[in-house]
This record gives structure tokens, sequence and C-alpha cells, in this order.
DNA sequence: CTTATGACTATGA
DNA sequence: TTCATAGCCATAA
């Protein structure tokens, strides 16, 4: 693997505001590759974390689906924290992707 | 070259 | 809506 990609997994990650929530292909649209989504979530298993400015929490499936069994803090935690922020959550405990999906500006 | 694997995605039942 | 399967890319055996 390239860290050169880790790097720019990263960055975008990084510009994901504040109750918003991107997917892996979408990330990896942004990179200039969309088919390496699977890296993108590779790169946030290896990520630092949000002390590290890489909130790879706000970062789902593409149809609003968190990682499980991968969650940081534990079941739930990643979804206790979008819920922190205002991510809205649909009683099928998924993301509202209609609401909440980021959008590169 | 063929398989196997993985924080993915799209499609079909 | 949910679950199962196939396709996808890169790396390893």
């Amino acid at each position: 693997m390239d860290e050169g990609f880790f790097e720019r997994a990263y960055n975008v990650v990084r510009q994901i505001p504040c109750g918003r929530v991107a997917t892996y292909g979408q990330i990896a649209a942004m990179m200039g590759e969309p088919r390496k989504a699977r890296y993108v979530g590779f790169a946030m298993h290896a990520s630092p974390g949000v002390a590290g400015g890489v909130p790879c929490h706000r970062v789902v499936f593409a149809d609003g689906s968190l990682a499980p069994g991968f969650a940081f803090g534990g079941p739930g935690a990643q979804r206790a924290m979008l819920e922190d922020e205002g991510v809205a959550f649909t009683p099928s405990g998924r993301v509202d992707m209609r609401r909440c999906r980021w959008e590169a500006l």
C-alpha cells in the first residue's frame, strides 16, 4: 500500500464537517480512485483516530450502516459519537443518509 | 496463472 | 426492508 493513499484519505476525512457522514466510495472518488473504497476502509482502520484529526466515525457504508465488529470504543460507540454530533439515525440503526450525507463543495 | 482475503458497492430475491 | 451473491482492486501464497 502506498502511504500517500492513507495521507490523502485522512486529508479528505478531515474535511467532513460535524454532523455529517461520508461513504467509503465517496471518499475514494474524491481521491481520484473510486474503486478503492476497501482501501479507504483499511486507512480508517489504521487511522490515528479523532485525536489525530481523522474522524473515522463519520465514514460509513453506502447504505448508511457502520462497521460492525471494528468500532473503536465498542459496539454502539461510533453511533453514540455521531448522534452526539447531531447525525440522525433511523430506527433500523443506520445513519439517515438522505439528511446527513456530506457533499463536497 | 489461480486462490484467498478485506471498515466496499450494486444487484436480485 | 433484509439477506445473499457477485464484482471490484491490490497483495500474498
